[in-house]
DNA sequence: TTTATATATCTAGAAAAATAGATATGTTAT
DNA sequence: ATAACATATCTATTTTTCTAGATATATAAA
């Protein structure tokens, strides 16, 4: 968990938006049909279609975010689905809370 | 008190340092003679010094840290003190803990 | 009032990030 | 096997950040 790598994710308000909505998925995005509700996450394209940015800029995101430790990828056929990793968003918190 | 802005502070490991050098100024700089203690906290050759970055480069990221309301610089004659601005701090920890 | 000192700002070059189009990869459906 | 599709990776361009040297400003000292 590095705070540095971390902080840099939250300092783009796109990044930051979709930390948010993968909060809530049943309110911010439509229903995942084949899978049962939104254990696994949300498909990057239900992701990209939300930030109105391009698929690959929002793939390298994801990327960027899972290397911060933010969200899991979880493969279901050809879709990738990603959650948040609740531990390291609340070690990243209470790190800042100790350590800032 | 913007997220991405504060976030983009903490996302170099030399700021997040200061912040963190600044919440024990008499542990972590040399005493200042003629100023009671660090009430107004550090000044910046100080600051620069155990950086080992240099002046303008210290001076700059002083600034940014002061437009993300993370520190508050106080002139003494030619020197301007950095403290910390503990509300700002708090404020944003507690929206992360909250919003994120 | 000149000189020295501390800090801020300006200028510029190098490195990193944002972004998208094109292509590759892996999976499903036909 | 082939076609269609979702996502990842590659390539390239634009924008932003990092960094420092040079210069400007403000204050204090001589």
């Amino acid at each position: 968990m590095e705070i540095t790598e971390i902080s840099k994710v939250l300092s783009n308000k796109t990044r930051v938006a979709i930390l948010q909505w993968l909060k809530e998925p049943e309110r911010n995005f439509p229903p995942h049909q084949d899978i049962d509700h939104f254990n696994d996450g949300v498909c990057v394209g239900y992701i990209q279609d939300k930030t109105g940015l391009s698929q690959s800029t929002v793939s390298t995101f994801l990327t960027s975010m899972q290397n911060a430790g933010l969200v899991i990828p979880t493969r279901h056929g050809k879709w990738t689905y990603y959650r948040r990793d609740e531990r390291t968003i609340k070690a990243y918190i209470d790190a800042l809370a100790q350590k800032l």
